[in-house]
DNA sequence: AGCTAGGCTGAATCCTTGC
DNA sequence: AGCAAGGATTCAGCCTAGC
């Protein structure tokens, strides 16, 4: 039985720090970007001052040459400064100092999100760890609609990691339960989510072209301040950038405080936040993600065991034949090869053709299409 | 049209290296499961000797004991710091060992597989970094069917990473590209896989009772085999338990060499294994053909007529024409000459071209592009 | 107005072989 | 070792132009 009662802490804390904290407040330069080093910026706040830190670091990318689309067109990679780095050593000194000024500022049932890659995420989370963070979940961004990987060397690049953590292993912190259920149509929110990256109205321009190379979508952000900050929060975010943190935390009614050396990014910034609406209520759902229908590749069916390699599909009259292979491929007996869709099609010269309906498996001397095997996977497997 | 042909890097080796693996193959303990602790074991194993190690280490030994323990008094952070760093430091180091044996025993162009959760895998991450492996992906595994989070204070744990690495920035690597693509429905495997969590009949029970706590479904040691090794290879699992690796290297044709503390996990395993069918040859063909896709060259096609020197070429649009000159090579009316790779991309002012696609043949009002007489071609000479 | 085709782009550690 | 040349390689979403 759904119990709809919020279930957000309540921060227990001693009287004399409420008090401080209200003296603090009035201090703490909301609404604003502190220029310069974010180390630096960081170290003219006050301790224990802010109840979210919201940071998207430089990915330490290391790319090395150009990188060409099949089609000729030129990738227009990360090349700033911002994101060079020696070494790996260098990094970590770098990751050390502003983690632990972020901690620092943190009140003590703070929050820290972090994003990143494979490139640099494994080494923050081991540092934030060894400062005495405790991981509360690492969340992976699914993204809707990644690069592909044009030369075939790889697996798609298709996500990125956040790291939510708490100020420590006894600490509390902020998680409305209750709100992200009921965003994610009744169902307990998970650690994936999927969602499309930055792109098209909401990528912002400077002279035609992006103006950061990074901009994350607002409904990431939307729903890591959603999910772990109450209203009248106050969100630090050390790498600014354009601001996104700063937008979503006006629309949200929560406060911020960002920290961005580029001036340009901060020009840029300033201006979207200017434009941004506090959000009314029924906008609120328009932000949620449609939800996915779930996909099953032919392919994934032979892996689970629900199909196995060496089966025999045949057409629905039985004339034309093929065996099932480990990676999901099939092979008539005449040695033509191709996927369910594509071998469906070469055999019947037709332009294209769905093997889900096209391929038959036999049971009980019965025959019935593919698409019945994945639809009781698909019933086996939903939560 | 479909074209299930391998991709597989045939990796070049010099001919001494060749001639040593033969040697330690014979001396390698394949299909067996060594005793004791891991790293020892390791050790017994010659250098540069398996083609894949694919690990489920223990999560981090926690914490739990001395931080939960009552002692009544208020532990301050300076204390609790200090354990966790114990804690953590204990771990990075057996961590930092095995993963050193696991490089020594690894080949030049073999690749290192690592599964974690947030609890260890940002350490894990981290060492291995530091010990020279590449990250080549990080690999979400997205559970069809998590446990929930019974409390309502996190988000659902939905998922497990896995870290997939090679031996250095320059090394090579297999990677079966044409077969995960196969696999997923003819779009690129990306970097998120869904799959169910091992149960029902695949859960291996003793007593009742399941015989692992953390066994891993078959299902995702399938997709790793098939993706980063080829047929024979020597996978090594120094976290064996109920051996669900050398199952699936016993199903997908690949020899295996596990390390196992427990003896009760020893036997389940081997008993499982026993049981184990290999997938018959045929159904291992397709995804493992590394020569089946015989090099043409656009010369080939000229010299035996497919081609008609003199034969006009366009590009799709007809807004560039070359004409096929005796050799192979090609000229435009303004004289430049190529190979239909250069000439395509200097015509584009592009840094390359798939002069295959690029260039097109009009026959009967048609226009199709000269790969199209490559698959003809093909088709007429094959065996 | 609506619809389609084509173009553009996104945190990317993105080729291989032979001389 | 470095260089040159052969040749294999992309998905989803949004925008604009054109009908």
């Amino acid at each position: 039985m759904v119990q709809v009662v919020e279930k957000t802490r309540v921060r227990a804390r001693p009287l004399r720090q409420a008090r401080d904290e209200r003296v603090v407040a009035k201090d703490l330069p909301l609404g604003r970007i502190l220029e310069g080093d974010c180390i630096e910026a960081m170290r003219s706040l006050p301790s224990a001052s802010v109840d979210m830190v919201f940071a998207d670091p430089p990915y330490n990318l290391q790319l090395g040459g150009d990188l060409n689309r099949p089609d000729g067109s030129h990738v227009d990679a990360v090349t700033n400064d911002w994101d060079k780095f020696d070494s790996f050593a260098t990094y970590d000194k770098f990751t050390r100092e502003w983690l632990a000024e972020a901690r620092r500022v943190l009140k003590p049932n703070g929050s820290l999100w972090v994003i990143g890659s494979y490139h640099n995420i494994f080494r923050v989370g081991a540092i934030l760890q060894d400062l005495g963070f405790w991981i509360l979940n690492d969340i992976v961004w699914r993204k809707a609609n990644p690069m592909p990987n044009f030369k075939g060397t790889r697996f798609t690049n298709a996500h990125e990691t956040l790291i939510w953590a708490g100020m420590g292993e006894k600490a509390k912190y902020t998680f409305n339960y209750r709100t992200m259920k009921t965003l994610n149509d009744e169902l307990q929110m998970r650690s994936d989510w999927v969602l499309p990256i930055c792109s098209g109205q909401e990528r912002l321009k400077r002279d035609g072209a992006k103006a950061h190379p990074t901009q994350k979508p607002e409904a990431l952000l939307y729903r890591v301040m959603l999910a772990t900050t109450n209203k009248g929060d106050v969100v630090l975010d050390p790498f600014f950038g354009t601001g996104t943190t700063g937008a979503v935390a006006k629309r949200l009614g929560r406060e911020w405080i960002g920290c961005e050396r580029e001036s340009v990014y901060r020009e840029v910034a300033l201006e979207r936040i200017e434009m941004a609406l506090p959000l009314d209520e029924s906008a609120l759902t328009t932000m949620q993600s449609p939800k996915a229908a779930p996909k099953v590749a032919f392919g994934t069916l032979v892996e689970t065991g629900w199909i196995a390699p060496g089966a025999l599909l045949t057409d629905k009259k039985r004339k034309m034949k093929a065996t099932v292979h480990a990676d999901g491929s099939l092979r008539t007996p005449a040695g033509e090869t191709g996927s369910i869709h594509g071998l469906g099609a070469k055999l019947q010269g037709a332009p294209s053709c769905n093997g889900w309906s096209f391929w038959h498996l036999e049971h009980e001397g019965e025959i019935k299409p593919i698409d019945a095997v994945r639809q009781l996977y698909l019933l086996a497997t939903e939560p």
